[in-house]
DNA sequence: AACAGGGGCAACCGCTTGCCG
DNA sequence: TCGGCAAGCGGTTGCCCCTGT
């Protein structure tokens, strides 16, 4: 069966041979494409127009990159993939010179098997439940909340020891490993919330990150933690984001998984998609005054790239860091500005952490492909979770 | 040398989205 | 608002080539 719009031609299929490529580059060299049904006919191909364009778009085009995928061409297809899911396109719009068609390709053919060859499903990329087994030793466990990934590859359990396996693959881009100094650290102290993972907000245009204190008990019952104002089981956790451009600010409950905003425009401007959609839902914050150490528990749907680790004020001492952090350089803290601060809210400057708008161009062309919260599916239950996120708003 | 099986990749299929009249 | 058309996109298919027997 042919393509609906090409039935009533007689179209040759298959292969295209040099002869047919040549005419095709000819003609878009020549006349462009601005319509691709009538393409063929003036290119004299037997072909039709979407066979022509998908020749084009994925072999023919000039500016395209062929070979084998770099190391680092790989890495940013698990990372971004980890946030968007099969969103093929907008997964290669990240890879200069590479198609849809051939991410999904050497991710059907390479990367998904590498992962399930290291324990991780290739959806969530979580670890699956044999490996989970294997780490902990016993079966689901609700104690059992992070399967930390750190930028060095290593594993970390609830006990917060970095298991010495073998990095199953290396989830920070080149970009990240450059911005952040990992520390190994001792256990963590006794306050720290249990499995404390670390995650990672990035917004080259200038995000602040506001931590609302919620202090209201855990609708599960769990007790407050002494030192640990921002652990809301119940309440959830409200995280403020705030462009400083644009000057609009965004709210989002990480247990609750809902938000507000200021701006429609700039909700949907959150990061988005499986990872960042799951995470959220379950993220949980750690604030310990005095130290500024933000860690995040990720549990199902865990974006093991999404690393954040905020800095602290003072030179951190190592027995103060969560285990196995990532630490981020010195940023600039703003101790709470206008409404923020009358709020009792710690806001952070993120942005210098990456450099700004310079920081790499992967994570500003993420948060952009990230504009809604729509996440496909991939697997997670909680993916429409960030659907109704954007109706919330 | 011949054959079978598997992997990789190019191309196709069909659904969705966006645009325009 | 609706329908038609074209483009975009992700999933699937099928061919070709390589490797092992």
């Amino acid at each position: 069966m042919g393509h609906h719009c090409c039935n009533k031609q007689k179209v040759k299929r298959g292969l295209w041979s040099p002869e047919e490529d040549e005419r095709l580059v000819k003609y878009v060299t020549a006349h462009g494409h601005s319509c691709w049904s009538a393409v063929p006919k003036h290119a004299g191909l037997q072909r039709c127009g979407k066979s022509c364009r998908l020749r084009w778009i994925n072999y023919l085009r000039p500016d395209l990159k062929r070979g084998t995928f770099s190391e680092q061409e790989e890495r940013t297809i698990i990372d971004v993939h980890r946030i968007l899911g099969n969103r093929w396109a907008q997964i290669a719009k990240h890879l200069p010179g590479r198609t849809d068609n051939e991410v999904k390709n050497f991710w059907n053919s390479c990367i998904k098997k590498k992962l399930i060859a290291q324990g991780l499903d290739p959806k969530t990329h979580n670890l699956l439940p044999a490996s989970k087994t294997l780490l902990h030793g016993n079966g689901p466990n609700p104690s059992n909340r992070a399967h930390q990934f750190h930028s060095n590859g290593a594993i970390a359990n609830d006990g917060g020891a970095v298991a010495a396996t073998t990095p199953p693959f290396t989830i920070s881009s080149p970009t990240k490993a450059a911005a952040y100094d990992t520390v190994t650290v001792g256990p963590p102290p006794p306050q720290m919330a249990p499995a404390p993972a670390i995650y990672d907000v990035r917004n080259t245009a200038g995000m602040l990150m506001g931590h609302e204190h919620h202090d209201q008990q855990a609708a599960a019952g769990a007790e407050a933690i002494p030192g640990y104002p921002y652990t809301d089981n119940g309440g959830g956790v409200l995280m403020s984001f705030r462009d400083q451009n644009a000057g609009l600010q965004t709210s989002m409950d990480f247990m609750n998984v809902s938000s507000s905003s200021s701006s429609m425009d700039h909700a949907a401007g959150m990061p988005n998609g499986n990872g960042f959609s799951q995470a959220m839902g379950t993220a949980f914050m750690d604030v310990t005054p005095g130290m500024w150490s933000t860690t995040a528990v990720v549990e199902r749907g865990m974006c093991a790239g999404i690393e954040v680790a905020q800095q602290q004020q003072q030179p951190l001492p190592p027995q103060g860091l969560v285990h196995g952090e990532v630490v981020a350089r010195p940023i600039v803290m703003n101790g709470g500005a206008g409404a923020a601060a009358d709020k009792g809210m710690d806001m952070v400057d993120v942005s210098s952490v990456y450099g700004g708008a310079g920081a790499t161009a992967f994570d500003l062309e993420l948060m952009e492909s990230c504009g809604l919260f729509c996440g496909s599916g991939g697997g997670g239950s909680t993916g429409n979770a960030m659907e109704q996120l954007q109706w919330d708003c």
